[in-house]
DNA sequence: ATACTGTTGATAATCGTTATCATTTGCGTA
DNA sequence: TACGCAAATGATAACGATTATCAACAGTAT
């Protein structure tokens, strides 16, 4: 069995951060959210709405510190904020729907290996790729 | 033969805007620029830099029309600011280098149909898509 | 419990971009 | 060619997201 609250203080610890009450509850919030991807200002009303006590700066510190150590992946998307989510280990895409938000995650190995030979074609070192699918979700392509 | 002050003109004509001294200025200077991805601030010292008089809330304000009127295209990459390049009709995606900043473009069909496939698969109706690979290019990978 | 050092949070600052608005200019018309 | 006016410009203020500052505070090793 887990005990997540230990997990969680672990994560923390093993990324050479204090076990602090802001980043607690920031972790907790992301781990048990309903809604996977998240902007720093969401995650800033989620916990004042939550009666927690904290401030914008340290949402937007934490969420950077997370994203450095690999607890979180860090997004940008065309929406003008950054978005987060726990990283899971394991690489995906996604699908934004720009009408209602909604973000779909797929994962196309055929697709990465593509993009490998794409690099390899061009002697491109690989750091990093970014694949978005704009348009619209199944509810929104039809009525509302 | 093509001539290619009247080809601009006509550009921004058809596009249902004033053929004036700030949009010619700036589309010469996309078409004939050596860099075909630039940002509005490359836009703005580059004429300023050519004598031009322009102010910068233009050269945002036309970049914009362009974009709109499908004169140029504007690409979100993760380096904070928009980036404009002509659009030519033809679809590709990019190969970024992180360190010296190079754009390569490529395109390939078979992603693009897997892509395709992809928003089939997740009765989704695309409207755009970005795929971006960050890393190095040949020059940054070895010796500077 | 103490001391030390990292962390917090209110707030100012920054950065790219957009809004305002008085002045200027392209361009259809006479 | 000159006129008239809507559209365009540009200096500047405003904006939204994010980062920097720094005095007060809180983990943690001892
Ligand atoms: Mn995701
Ligand atoms: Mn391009
Ligand atoms: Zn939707
Ligand atoms: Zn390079």
């Amino acid at each position: 069995m887990i005990d997540e609250t230990l997990s969680e203080k672990e994560q923390i610890r093993s990324a050479g951060l204090k076990v602090t009450h802001p980043r607690m509850r920031i972790l907790e919030l992301l781990e048990n959210s309903s809604k996977a991807h998240l902007s720093a200002e969401e995650v800033y009303r989620m916990l004042i709405e939550s009666d927690e006590e904290i401030g914008l700066a340290t949402v937007y510190r934490v969420l950077t510190q997370f994203e450095q150590s690999g607890i979180l992946q860090r997004h940008n998307f065309e929406t003008g904020h950054s978005v987060f989510e726990l990283d899971r280990g394991e690489h995906h895409d996604h699908l934004l729907c720009v009408s209602c938000g909604m973000v779909e995650e797929f994962h196309d190995e055929q697709i990465e290996k593509l993009q490998h030979e794409v690099a390899e074609r061009y002697d491109f070192k690989t750091i990093d790729h970014s694949l978005t699918i704009y348009g619209n979700c199944k509810e929104c392509k039809n009525g509302r």
